[in-house]
DNA sequence: CTAATTTCTAAACCTAACTTTAGGTCAAGG
DNA sequence: CCTTGACCTAAAGTTAGGTTTAGAAATTAG
C-alpha cells in the first residue's frame, strides 16, 4: 500500500500526498498552483514537491472558498504570510484575523441589503424609486459582471394590477 | 424622442421601454426571458411584447441577484407569484416575505462558518481535524462544482513550522 | 416614402474556477 | 526488467450569467 509515502523522509511531498490530505482534486492543485496560492519546486524528474505547511495553505483556501472568497481574494490574503520561513500559527492567527474582517464586512453588507428589503417588504412596492434597494448599488458579491445600474419603475405611472 | 412610447395605449412594452425602465440590457432581458423568468408575447412583427407588471418581476430579479441569488432560485421564488393575474402587492410581500427568509438563512450559515472560524483563530490550526470547519461540509453558496469533501491534516504528524 | 431606430435570431465570446482528455514520462513493486 | 500507478503539459470542455456580433426584418420619425 502507498500509506506513508509522504512520511519517507524529507524530500518534499508529491502533488498526490497534498490531494489526499486536503480532499483536493490534483487538478485543482495544479490551477491553484498557475495562480499563484501555493509554490512548488520540481525534483529531478520534474515532477512538483510540496511543503507540508502547503497543506495548511490549502486547507484554508478551502475555507475561505467556503465563504466564497474567489482566487483573487484568497492570494491576497495569503500575501500576508511569511515568505521565506514556513508560517507559525502566530501568522495564521494574523491572517485569520484579516480574513474574520472581510467576513464580517461581507455579513455586514448583506444585513444591510436585507433591512432594506424589510422596508420594501412593508410597502410591498418593488418597483419605485423610493425603495432604498434601487439606490444602492453595492452588489453583496462582485463576481461576473452583472447588471450595470439600477433604477426604478416611473411612479407617476400607476402600474396595471 | 422615442418619450413615452411605453405609454402609447395598450399594446404591451417592447423590450427597449423595459430596458429604460428597469437599467437592465436589452440582451439581459432576453437572456432573462430565455431563463423563464419573465414571459412575453409576441406581435405581429414577431416582436417581444410585456406587461407593466414585468417591470416590477425585473426589479425583484435585479435585487435577488444582489444578494446572489442565482436565476434558478429567483426563477422559484418567482413561482410563487399568480399565474393568470397581474400580482397584486400583497402577492409581492408574500414572495419578500420568503425570500427574507431565505436570506435569513444564508446570513444565518455565514455566521455559523465565521464563529467555526472564530475557533480556529484562537487555536491557529487551520488544518486539524477537530477544527469545525473540516467537518462542516455546507458551502455558504453552491455554484460551480469546487471541491468536493474537506479533511484535514493528520494530526500525528507534527507540521515543521 | 425614406432613413434611422429597434428588434429579431443564432452563434460566438467572456470570466471564474476547475475538470477532462490526450499523449507521454517517472517512479516503485515484484 | 517490466508493468502499474502517479505525474507531466497543453488544450479543450464545463457552468453561470450574460454580452457581442452579424445580418435581416420591423417600426418609427420626419
Amino acid at each position: 500500500m502507498p500509506e506513508n509515502r509522504s512520511l519517507r523522509k524529507k524530500a518534499g511531498l508529491p502533488i498526490g500526498a497534498l490531494a489526499e490530505r486536503t480532499g483536493l482534486a490534483v487538478s485543482a492543485i495544479r490551477y491553484y498552483e498557475s495562480q499563484g496560492l501555493i509554490a512548488a519546486w520540481r525534483n529531478a524528474g520534474g515532477q512538483r514537491r510540496f511543503e507540508r505547511a502547503d497543506i495548511r495553505r490549502l486547507s484554508f483556501v478551502m475555507i475561505a472558498q467556503k465563504f466564497d472568497f474567489s482566487i483573487a481574494e484568497i492570494r491576497d490574503l495569503l500575501n500576508g504570510l511569511p515568505n521565506g520561513r514556513a508560517p507559525t500559527p502566530a501568522d495564521w492567527r494574523q491572517i485569520s484575523r484579516q480574513f474574520r474582517q472581510a467576513l464580517d464586512q461581507r455579513i455586514a453588507t448583506l444585513e444591510k441589503l436585507r433591512d432594506n428589503l424589510d422596508g420594501c417588504i412593508g410597502c410591498g412596492c418593488l418597483s419605485l424609486p423610493k425603495c432604498a434597494l434601487y439606490n444602492d448599488h453595492d452588489r453583496a458579491r462582485n463576481k461576473g459582471q452583472g447588471p450595470r445600474y439600477l433604477l426604478g419603475d416611473s411612479p407617476e405611472v400607476s402600474d396595471n394590477y
